[in-house]
DNA sequence: GTCTAAATCGAACGATCGCTCTAGAAGCCC
DNA sequence: GGGCTTCTAGAGCGATCGTTCGATTTAGAC
């Protein structure tokens, strides 16, 4: 359910596998359990033989599908962080309203976050260890969502709504504010996620003052 | 001056070093380096070699003075992050109102976050890969941290400030506005600290909705 | 069945990892 | 000067790193 069903391809030696089959399978098992890896202990921290010992394979099947360890963790890159602009711009298509808009926009970057926790983990546990094409895809994204922020919020000192002329840093404020999430929210203890994200919207909005403050 | 005076010492190997003298010197330079490296590539990301390559000294002296690895990591941490509880209760000494303790709170914590940016990059950068007794160290401290947050939120509540029952959730959304910084702010560039500080203690404490909504 | 290609394995390569050991250089006390 | 400790260097240890290679197994097309 976290998997986007149309796979896109990028490896070097790997070629046309069919979703949905047995080879498909092991594809998406290695991507798994990489993912588990990377998102916890970080590119560097993570070796094809940990991965490949956890799921009792060997290492060359990997180097088969992915063509290197970086190749692994782009084409994890590929099917999620690299949709995150696009997912918040259309969860902006119909609405007028600025402050509308904005609070559709972080609702949506939570949502994705939340589908995504693991593979936003990757990328903000990333510290320059790739290549320079890898390194480009996570800044760019990050780049990308930032410049939807500061539209979005251009758009609400034009309607009068905020008067501070740094959009830069509140962008980067409402970002840790929705980032930070990532770091200690678990799924599985016992505060819904309903709520955390309420209460986020709401701090977002309002800050320590809470909504009846205006 | 971002270097505490009196230093502690844990190594395995070294001994009573004096401070102030020369071999006080090679010790703060090795620091220093590994700091550089630790902030940037994470502990797994950096190798002993790399610091000493860049100093032009061997690994053996690393060795002399540190023990091991996380022995370097560790002696980072002793005069660093492992004083931000403490200056943080500082800055509350003499504060009576829960606003105003709050709001001195956040500019300590922020004055404090300068002063230490690479060090707590490196606590936040690091996963997991230290033995158990490294690991603690990053816990205690920002369990530490998040308590006195909370306990101040739940002043801020008992005076009718906040209504929210989820302290936790919001003290989380602070520290992330407060940390994230660490992640997007550079010195160099054209935005003055103190402008920056002020947006930040700005939206926490009143979100999008600039002071003058309440 | 045969043929072919995808999938998987195990061994091994050179490089680098954290770390140890031995030994010489430098500094201080007398 | 000698005698001691501190500091530094370099070679080398076993382990692990990312990666490659040849060969074997598996699976589908005919």
């Amino acid at each position: 359910m976290t998997l986007d069903s149309s796979r896109s391809r990028r490896a070097a030696a790997a070629v046309a596998v069919r979703p949905g089959e047995a080879g498909a399978s092991s594809r998406e098992v290695l991507l798994q359990t990489a993912l588990d890896f990377f998102s916890k202990r970080g590119f560097t921290g993570t070796s094809i033989r940990d991965i490949a010992n956890a799921l009792g394979v060997s290492v060359s099947n990997i180097y088969h599908y992915f063509g290197s360890k970086e190749g692994l963790w782009l084409e994890i890159m590929e099917y999620s962080v690299k949709t995150l602009p696009d997912r918040l711009e259309g969860a902006l298509t119909g609405i007028e309203a600025p402050l509308e808009r904005f609070e559709a926009l972080v609702r949506a970057h939570l949502t994705v976050s939340t589908s995504y926790q693991r593979e936003l983990r990757m990328i903000f546990l990333q510290q320059d260890r790739l290549t320079d094409g890898g390194d480009r895809v996570n800044q760019d994204v990050q780049r990308a969502v930032l410049g939807i922020y500061i539209r979005e919020l251009e758009a609400l000192r034009a309607a009068g709504i905020i008067r501070t002329p740094h959009l830069k840093i509140l962008a980067f404020n409402v970002l840790g504010v929705i980032n930070w999430q990532l770091r200690w929210y678990r799924g599985d203890g016992p505060l819904p996620v309903d709520t955390v994200h309420r209460e986020i919207v709401d701090f977002i909005l309002h800050g320590l003052h809470g909504p009846d403050s205006n």
